[in-house]
DNA sequence: CGTTATTTGTTTCCTAGTAGACAAAATTAA
DNA sequence: TTAATTTTGTCTACTAGGAAACAAATAACG
């Protein structure tokens, strides 16, 4: 397991126009801190952030196949065939190939990986309060809004 | 030169409500839509965003200590240093061990280094541009005034 | 029907990036 | 001054993740 490393301290007297004009820049810097964040939370827990997110997304969408969890959070299809496998072996989830397309597997938790994701979800407001800890609530508000209007995940209306 | 894939389509009919309320999920999608903008249209100048980002910084503040740089960039020392000595082999900065502290290193853009990058950000505003697309201008400012507020960037007169 | 094209997941190989140990230099403490 | 601590960059080993090739299944097309 390769965690991240945690916050370093800024550096004084660099100019750092340029990297505030870059907004690529800035959104790495932002998902550093989020990461960290999550990894301080979680420190116990011993689960990665794209790990609790299938697993969300598992439980949100029981059944879903594993090509969709890969296209819905950008994972790509190989990197996904590992975790699902690690997460099968660990009891967290199973997979089930239907009769009706023999090529996709289904996803689903299993009572482990349910009681799994609950306990771990509950610490998600906790990252979230860390993360845009210097943002007021309504700026965080419009962050988040923003970057799903960015991310194009709007409509969520089962969609 | 590893270059992650493109921008693929949203899978229809899948409930995302717990990847909306994620920020560090929305922070990675976003990042990557940046990334894949960055490759895109810098194509051609086989160029990554990490080092674009090390050599404007050195541009910007010349004669910087290697460590300031990964610092300033969150870019941890051990890469840093493979990334310096890449780019000093392919001619791009210098690197010089001042007197008056013998451990540290002076990074400096060559003529060529110079060059470079003074070509390359010529297309910094088209992938910005791309990178927004679907916000209105007024949103994108505001959203890189969050992201550098939430990065503590805000101090940037020489710092 | 049979043939070709596409989709889905997996495997293999490779690159970017991290952790941890290290050496050399500089700083602090005794 | 000497000794202990910290800082700085480098090196080695390891992990996460991507690209490309692949096999099996399905879909599209003649």
């Amino acid at each position: 397991m390769n965690q991240p490393g945690g916050i370093d301290k800024p550096e004084e007297g660099i100019s750092k126009e340029s990297l505030r004009g870059s907004l690529g820049f800035l959104l790495r810097v932002a998902q550093l801190r989020s990461f960290s964040h999550f990894f301080t939370v979680l420190a116990d827990e011993n689960i990665r952030p794209g790990e609790a997110t299938v697993l969300d997304l598992v439980r949100e969408n029981p059944g879903i196949r594993q090509g969709a969890v890969s296209k819905t959070l950008k994972i790509k299809r190989a990197q996904m065939s590992k975790m699902v496998r690690e997460m099968e072996a660990s009891g967290l989830i199973s997979r089930r190939v239907p009769p009706e397309d023999r090529r996709s597997v289904e996803l689903r938790l299993t009572p482990e990986g349910a009681a799994r994701i609950a306990q771990i979800t509950t610490h998600f407001p906790e990252v979230e309060k860390r993360t845009v800890k210097r943002l007021t609530p309504g700026e965080a508000r419009e962050l988040r809004r923003l970057l799903i209007k960015m991310a194009g995940f709007e409509e969520s209306k089962g969609e």
